[in-house]
DNA sequence: CTGTTAGCGCCTTCAA
DNA sequence: TTGAAGGCGCTAACAG
């Protein structure tokens, strides 16, 4: 690997002016910057970011860690924070913590070696250690929080409105004539979902209708775990719910996998809407009405907001959270009611 | 952000000392090692990559470039490639071509900048820029190519065993009763594409079927594409084929769209197998026979084949093309045919 | 075992 | 506009 000296001596310059036609900082004469070009092209070189960062104290990487790259939510979050960063000249480097606290540990201690200038965090969903993320701050590492909002952390935050998404898809439910309307939420510990919770009771309010203890279920955030325990809610009922709300994708895709092995239909036997899409086109049926997250944009606000904490060397104290709207993808398994209900 | 000086000073003992507990190459006493390890949890202490790096001339980080994080297929080869890279301690930095050969022209010398000590490459399907990778190589960074095989350059690779896969999926169609079966691939420019086509007509003489001119169709690798080509290509024909097996998962995806828009029922109308799954689960329809490739285990085999190349010093001039199996998922849509036909 | 020290490649004053 | 030189944080000899 060709180094600056190198093609100083090529050039017939010193370093210093090679690394001023690179950085652009310092003028240079028409006639030196094209001889230097002229080496830097036939050596093929390409600077040194590792000598680079060590220099300046500046890697002009992110770092972005999800819990898995292969729920679709994630890559298009990835796809729009990559998008933004890269318009202000920093590379992401995208790390999956498999939803462990413990690989989180891990990765956040790699990421830090790794000098990563901020961090765009999805929490792993066990007991989020906060005062991780909190020694990351401490060290001047600014960290946004995507999607999952930790608790018991003031730390800024890019998230779907998760309250009025969630009344988004009850109250069309309701619309469509649904009553007895069930809900699946993942951990109550997860401050989304008890958002999400809220914004469906809103929208039994709004809808004149009273939520019942035992319409409101949850699991762990696994398709299994979904579909074992509404199964199991299923069966102990006399009469079940006439629509099921589910608040994230792997739990809607269990309730789906459990509706077909209770053999019921959708939305014959119960009307269906689930946060995020179940699967990757419109022509597959079931198909399903979706609360659908604005994934790409979650990932640039986010990066945007922590471009803009490292660029404003101002450590300004001021929270930010930002709440992006959800949209409605209405679809068969939430088609007005026709029976005649209470 | 903490330096080793200061865990040093803290400590009361030399920096070579520090480095020798962090990196452990040479034995320190246990009551020294205890201080420094209590000095460095209390200065929040994280080596820096960056300085070792610029000075061991190694980063223990891999690229790994791919068209596009949003097709399943991609985040299922990097999770593959990510676990056997963390195996042996290498970091992974994912990039996304766009499929655009000019992109992934900016991402490789990106990519040379940041040192990354080897290349996990799935080309952009324009005319692959040869000479882009020639260099890298020369510059002794190993590259090896996962799923599109690039030609005209001896590289290392691995992918699906492109031919018999196909073969696989055609013999299946044939053997549940399905004689007129079209093929729509990919752009011939590509090799694997190529390949599979290989493997089609393969099957059909196994079948004792010979193939048609009329029924060999390819379109770009864009869904939109795909429906149109197959759209047309349906219109033009007094007789339909009875089968369709598709090369890829968008052109397949395309495929399906353009069978709904025909109001073609598959596999009454028309039995379809297609290379790569086209959705997350088993319980959509139509369900669709799918030949399935090995993502994960593709990563993870590049990645080893990578890290060997890194960690012999030996220039090993001999080219490995790892050809992995394919797996069928039987589904409906190539259900025997019960109908009479020649 | 422990300490000392010379760079790794580059950018950035500072002088010329 | 150009060149010379220090030092970023760390590891790897080497010396003690």
């Amino acid at each position: 690997m060709a180094t600056i000296k190198q093609v100083a001596e090529m050039a017939g310059v010193s370093v210093g002016t090679v690394s001023h036609v690179i950085t652009g900082t310092v003028p240079v004469s028409g006639a030196l910057r094209a001889t230097v070009e002229a080496a830097i092209r036939k050596l093929d070189y390409h600077p040194n970011h590792v000598a680079r960062s060590l220099k300046t104290a500046k890697t002009r990487t992110l770092g972005i860690m999800v819990p898995d790259l292969t729920i679709p939510f994630y890559p298009q979050m990835i796809r729009g924070a990559e998008k933004a960063a890269r318009k202000k000249g920093y590379s992401l480097v995208a790390v999956n913590s498999d939803d462990s606290v413990e690989r989180q540990k891990d990765l956040l201690s790699l990421l830090r070696s790794q000098r990563i200038e901020g961090l765009l965090l999805v929490v792993a969903s066990g007991l989020t250690p906060t005062d991780q993320i909190a020694r990351m701050m401490d060290a001047g590492i600014p960290v946004v929080c995507l999607d999952r909002v930790p608790e018991k952390i003031a730390i800024d935050s890019v998230s779907v409105e998760d309250g009025s998404a969630a009344e988004l898809g009850v109250a069309h439910l309701i619309e469509a004539g649904y009553r007895r309307i069930a809900i699946l939420t993942g951990p109550p510990a997860l401050k989304n979902e008890r958002r999400r919770l809220a914004g469906y009771k809103r929208a039994l309010e709004a809808g004149g209708l009273t939520y019942v203890d035992n319409l409101i279920w949850s699991s762990q955030l696994r398709a299994d775990d979904a579909a074992a325990v509404f199964e199991e809610k299923i069966r102990e009922m006399k009469t079940p719910p006439e629509a099921i709300f589910t608040t994230n994708g792997p739990i809607g895709l269990g309730v789906l996998r459990a509706l077909k092995r209770l053999r019921l239909r959708t939305p014959e036997d119960i009307g269906f809407v689930t946060f995020d899409e179940l699967t990757v086109d419109d022509l597959f049926t079931p198909a399903i009405t979706t609360v659908v997250q604005p994934a790409e944009e979650i990932g640039a606000k986010a990066t945007e907001l922590l471009l803009e904490q490292i660029e404003t060397t101002a450590h300004s104290p001021k929270r930010v959270n930002v709440r992006l709207p959800a949209s409605l993808k209405i679809r068969d398994s939430s088609r007005p009611l026709t029976r005649k209900h209470t």
